[in-house]
RNA sequence: GAGGUUGUAGCUCAGUUGGUUAGAGCAUCAGAUUGUGGUUCUGAGGGUCGCGGGUUCGACCCCCGUCAUCCUCCCCA
């Protein structure tokens, strides 16, 4: 009598969560296609050594490991090592390929690389793809963090023009746009952040620098100084970093400050390049353009202390969360540029750049703003009741009619009492309930009724198909 | 890895300082009503109070352990 549970951090979509998980797909779909971008799926599990080391040492042990099958079949000697194997991974962080050599994947964008890799002759470079699928993390779940949740990645590789930034950038607006969430598009260069370490004279701390940085927003710049002083960085470079937060302003103005500040680091005045660049392309294409008076006020902004957590991002980063005041919920969507992202897997000089989507906070957050449209309930249009006998035949050929027409239409398979059918059919918010009785048969005709005002009346089955058409 | 929350019927939850046979709403089934629902009334079924141990004359309640859950930190979407 074990009361049935799914594994911790997974759910189930009812019915209507799943139309509502759907209507953000579909939104996200037809902008990705808007821009060119082609669908690609990818096997939900991955070789391990795929995985591994491209996360970081917090994201390597975040990946769900797939224990390998078929160890019965192990010869004696070979089930002895692998019981020693089994041992080492209980007692540490190790892992072995004779106990395990798959993975679930952890995002889209390396499972994207390595079939960027394997199928470089066959795709024609920039190669442009959008991909909506699961992802597996070994986390601790809590609120917006789940074990198992949907990623939407839109990435360009093999071009560094920056108007695929500017392109991506767009995309977010349009998305968010049309999904109805005011959002906030943070966004920031890598390489400011390596000039910033440099500037600090402690180029080898940037890790550690951008992590404490990044929580600005939660502990506010007495606690990020704590923690840099904690993570040993200098006095000298506290001050400096301090110096760089400080600037506030426009997105010109806070360029305007940092090349002043960096002005004799080359990677510095690099990324204030790109950065410039990217909104100026951005503003050619804005896709907010004719809903704004001016050009000033903007929902992108420059935000040095933005670190993003993934170490493969060398150029332009970005991030947006939700700037409704009442939604507290993490970053909602995330990407940037990865100079070098298929050398990992041995292919040199593909540059690529992209952004995700996580689909199930920006859900949680559009259930919290009621963002849904109302008419996402669309199901079955009608449904017959079941009178039995010669009427439940009757009712067959009507329900075939129906579908014909492209109605959505289903006969209640029972022929149970009248109320129950009722009942059923007001709890599933059907609209029309059709009642093929014997007065009806005999008539060749069908008694409808409208199940929100309560009218009913009978008439052809040519009529009742027109009246469901709309 | 660290800290906290909660665990009672299929679901959401009450349950007095520790006292006899653990309750409600919803859901299910049956009936008033074999062609009229969303909103009526009546009745029925359904619980090893997460699990294990302890204290006590007596434990859903107190103590210890354990498992699950959700949340916070870490990190991230």
């Amino acid at each position: 009598m074990s009361k049935p549970s799914i594994p911790q951090g997974t759910r189930d979509f009812s019915p209507a969560e799943v139309r509502r998980r759907q209507f953000i797909f579909n939104t996200l779909r037809s902008i990705f296609e808007l821009y060119g971008f082609q669908p690609l799926e990818t096997p939900s599990m991955e070789n391990l050594v795929t995985l591994t080391g491209k996360y970081g040492e917090e994201g390597d042990r975040l990946i769900f490991k797939i224990l390998n099958n078929g160890l019965h079949e192990k010869k004696d000697a070979e089930r002895e090592k692998l019981n020693g194997e089994w041992n080492n991974i209980l007692s540490r962080s190790y892992s072995s390929p004779v106990v395990t050599e798959r993975a679930l994947r952890y995002d889209l964008t390396i499972p994207f690389a390595r079939y960027v890799v394997m199928h470089q002759n066959d795709i024609a470079l920039p190669f442009r793809r959008y991909q909506m699928q699961p992802v597996w993390r070994a986390d601790r779940p809590q609120k917006g963090r789940y074990r198992e949740f949907w990623q939407c990645d839109a990435d360009v590789v093999g071009s560094t023009s920056l108007i695929n930034e500017a392109e991506l950038l767009c995309i977010y607006q349009q998305a968010f746009q049309k999904l109805n969430v005011p959002v906030t598009i943070k966004i920031n260069s890598r390489k400011l952040l390596a000039a910033l370490s440099e500037l600090c004279g402690m180029s080898e701390k940037m890790m550690d620098i951008t992590i404490a940085m990044d929580k600005l927003d939660k502990i506010g710049w007495v606690g990020v100084a704590n923690e840099l002083k904690e993570r040993g960085i200098s006095e000298d470079g506290i001050w400096q970093i301090e110096r760089v937060i400080n600037v506030t302003g426009t997105n010109e103005e806070k360029l305007v400050a940092f090349s002043d500040i960096m002005q004799h680091s080359p990677s510095g005045m690099e990324g204030i390049n790109e950065l410039s660049k990217t909104l100026a392309f951005y503003n050619e294409l804005d896709p907010t353009a004719s809903f704004k008076t001016t050009g000033q006020d903007t929902n992108i902004q420059i935000d040095i202390s933005l670190a993003r957590g993934l170490n493969y991002y060398t150029g332009v980063i970005v991030e947006v969360v939700c700037s409704h005041p009442d939604v507290k919920m993490g970053s909602i969507g995330g990407g940037g540029r990865y100079d070098d992202l298929t050398g990992l897997f041995g292919l040199k000089g593909v540059s690529g750049v992209g952004v995700s989507f996580g689909i199930d906070r920006i859900c949680d957050v559009m259930e919290e703003l009621k963002a849904f449209p109302e008419q996402l309930a669309e199901g079955t249009k009608a449904m017959l009741v079941n009178f039995g006998g010669e009427n439940e035949t009757y009712a067959l050929q009507i329900l075939q009619q129906l579908r014909t027409a492209n109605i959505p239409a289903e006969i209640y398979p029972d022929a149970s009492k009248f109320d129950k059918q009722m009942k059923y059919a007001n709890r599933r918010g059907i609209a029309y309930v059709l009642l093929p009785g014997d007065e009806e048969r005999q008539k060749n005709m069908v008694s409808v009724k409208n199940f929100v005002t309560g009218e009913q009346k009978m008439m052809s089955i040519a009529e009742t198909i027109v009246l469901l058409s709309h």
